[in-house]
DNA sequence: CGACTGACAAATATTGAAATCTGTCATTCG
DNA sequence: CGAATGACAGATTTCAATATTTGTCAGTCG
């Protein structure tokens, strides 16, 4: 074994590969023990069960997310614009993980069917962006709205068919690979939260 | 056995009862036939696979649906007023459904998920009862859009969060008891909707 | 002393043989 | 003749035994 200590960080490396390579249902502690080098005990000095270790991978999975979303949200340009960016990066950024991780991605959307703590704190994360958004266009004159925050949840809630997990199977479908499904909801939306 | 032949109609009410006494898992062929009182070989003279029977029983289970929502879109009034009314309608069968018959709902959700022709019919029914309406709206003014029928899937789309069987499992929480996450989202839609 | 091990009990998953179910069809029945 | 039967093959499910996995903890090691 290593001079140096298991640090949780390392753990997690080896988790997220493990489940990578095995998937999320042939995935055992064991076997991310093995892939450290260590007895699966060890395992447990760094995370108090299974479900904590999937969790703890599944966080960070999502929060690599965030980098994108925050470089468009922190964009100059009228509110419009940038919010009708930002939802198509969420959207793109979730079809790509789709694709690219389809197993960590099942996990995650078997885990917001169950509204678990680490997607609650992702969406909650997801709203405080859009509300940032939505603050400037009322600021600026651009939007009307009584309550950014509220008002960000609602815009989360009516695209929810574009980038929540459940309907993953419907983005390879041919008619959505363009935006025509989305264009006439982003209709909607903006004409909602637009000052007249 | 009865004088009368078997009808579709009694294999259906049938298939029906015991779906809903046994659940979708435990339901079999053979069960339904006992039901009747025939050889579960009978049964096939009407349906040709159990798939087929189990989505005509769905089929007839949505249906029943459509009556209330029907009378809330040839109401008179506003447009708004009768789109709110009737997607509250929706959203009340729904978890009505949830709450009474929840095996034959999750059968539903599965389908759903799965984008089989019977829930591509009823989504398609749900549409063209939106754009009644919006059409309404337009004709009296009231609303600006392009396209009614597009502009009635949007609005479906939007709403999905409340009334998609995928998230049934939310629609317990205490949070979602009252139309406080309903509302915002229908500010944005009626608002998106309205002529300026 | 603190990081790690590995034997252990209880919970969970796997397996394969037996039972049941689906769907077909030659035959019976009225 | 059309409606219904029931025996049948192949597919699927069940069930109980067996094996693996999770999580704990007393004990080892440096």
């Amino acid at each position: 074994m290593a001079a140096e200590p298991l640090t949780r960080d390392r753990v997690l490396d080896a988790a997220e590969d493990t489940l990578r390579r095995f998937g999320p249902a042939k995935t055992t502690v064991v076997d991310v023990a093995r892939a450290l080098g260590v007895s699966h005990g060890t395992v447990y000095r760094h995370f108090a069960s299974k479900a904590q270790l999937r969790d703890a991978v599944l966080q960070r999975w999502l929060e690599r997310m965030n980098p994108p979303l925050e470089a468009v949200a922190r964009e100059d340009g009228p509110a419009g614009d940038r919010l009708r960016r930002w939802l198509l990066t969420l959207i793109g950024q979730k079809r790509q993980r789709a694709r690219e991780d389809p197993d960590l991605f099942a996990a995650y959307a078997q885990l917001s069917q169950e509204a678990r703590g680490v997607v609650v704190a992702h969406l909650a994360h997801m709203t405080r962006m859009i509300a940032a958004i939505v603050a400037d266009g009322m600021a600026s004159g651009e939007f009307a709205a009584e309550d950014a925050e509220v008002t960000a949840a609602a815009v989360l809630d009516a695209t929810t068919r574009f980038h929540h997990p459940a309907f993953a199977a419907q983005w390879e479908d041919a008619q959505w690979n363009d935006t025509a499904a989305f264009d006439p909801v982003w209709r909607l939306v903006l004409q909602g939260l637009a000052a007249r």
